[in-house]
RNA sequence: GCCCGGAUAGCUCAGUCGGUAGAGCAGUGGAUUGAAAAUCCUCGUGUCGGUGGUUCGAUUCCGCCUCCGGGCA
């Protein structure tokens, strides 16, 4: 049987330079970029999700960049089947695929499946919401628990988006979470680790304060490049609304709530709120990301400064990278 | 200079009819199977501005001082 073939991954919080490393190793190795990244899938939402630039992307291609408009949801089963067949179609061209990106979920789901579940139907969803708003969420806990007790006992009742999913999969298709998550572990395939080499990198500063500085920084630098101006053109649109994931981006909610306030003085929210607010919401995101790095198995670390937190040079952290690859690849 | 109002958690503030105090935000740790940059859970001791007085006991009442608002000169 033929070797299975290398997939590299790279990890890592927001602000952590994963672009900058990822565009470093194409220069010297013979890998292509897959974007991991829940936002930057969004055509027009560019200077909020710190989409490489025009001429970034010409030197060194993203695929899984662009491919949706913000109206239209995506989700981490298209991720999965798109970045399925991106990996496949680069072995076919004798490369390397480079996953890089910050939501874990996707990285997870291609790594570990999802369950064989319904896609998610707006209409159920708006029911749920419905009913939710009227009798409370702990009320669709125990609709929940009535017909799947093992999966809500693993959701806390107040959990209004993991409660709604469980339901909504229930009504739709007639068979509970934990019914679908058995027959993903009786039918399915290899997964993807069985068909794939996969090494795993994770790039983080070793001293958070160090990242909030990068985040504060770079959400200046966003609104100084017109990250303002960018969400006018978006709140133009009349289907796009605060309800959409790509609306809720981090950045993106903040700034259309300022330019909400625009209107009614006692909701106003002044520059400086907006500043804080983008940057805080910008460093509980990078908190949840290390979350999920934190006891993720088979992780190799590559962290940005050095024991005395003076920042490693990227020429460094390259040359690094590449030895560890080396080892576990050749 | 005078008058009024403030001074309590990193921030904004509530409160204690006198028995040493608690919300929101921020922060922290965690969860995470088609929204995940989402959504949800956990964690609250801080010379209650300083100083003197009254009191068994003062962050709370009174005096003075400092600082910050606002007003009058």
């Amino acid at each position: 049987m033929a070797e299975r073939p290398v997939v590299l991954f790279l990890m890592g919080p927001t602000a952590s330079g994963k672009t900058g490393l990822a565009m470093a190793l194409r220069e010297q190795w013979p890998v292509e970029l897959v974007s991991v990244d829940s936002t930057l899938v969004y055509r027009g939402l560019d200077i909020g999700t710190a989409k490489p630039s025009a001429e970034e992307l010409a030197r060194a291609p993203h695929r899984l960049i662009d491919i949706r408009d913000p109206a239209e949801p995506y989700s981490a089963a298209d991720f999965v089947a798109d970045a399925e067949r991106e990996v496949a179609d680069i072995h076919a061209a004798g490369r390397i695929p480079l996953l890089v990106g910050g939501t874990m979920l996707y990285f997870k789901a291609l790594l570990e499946g999802l369950a064989p579940m319904p896609p998610a139907d707006p209409e159920v969803r708006a029911q749920i919401e419905l009913e939710a708003q009227s009798h409370g969420w702990p009320h669709i806990h125990t609709q929940l628990a009535a017909v799947d007790p093992d999966t809500a006992a693993q959701i806390h009742p107040n959990h209004s988006q993991r409660l709604s999913r469980a339901l909504e999969v229930y009504r739709v298709s007639g068979k509970t979470m934990t019914e679908l998550r058995r027959a993903q572990r009786q039918e399915s395939g290899p997964g993807f680790a069985e068909r794939y080499r996969v090494t795993q990198l994770a790039m983080a500063p070793r001293d958070r304060g160090v990242l909030h500085e990068r985040i504060s920084l770079r959400f200046d630098q966003m609104l100084e490049q017109g990250l303002v101006e960018e969400v006018r053109v978006l709140r133009e649109r009349a289907d796009l609304h605060p309800g959409l994931p790509a609306i809720r981006a981090v950045g993106y909610r903040q700034v259309w709530d300022y330019l909400d306030g625009g209107e009614s003085e006692v909701e106003a929210i002044s520059w400086n709120e907006l500043r804080e607010r983008g940057k805080a919401a910008t460093r509980q995101l990078a908190k949840r990301q290390v979350t999920w790095l934190r006891g993720w198995p088979d992780l190799e670390w590559l962290y940005t400064q050095d024991e005395e937190g003076k920042n490693r040079p990227i020429e460094e952290i390259v040359k690094n990278t590449l030895n560890y690859i080396g080892t576990k690849t050749i």
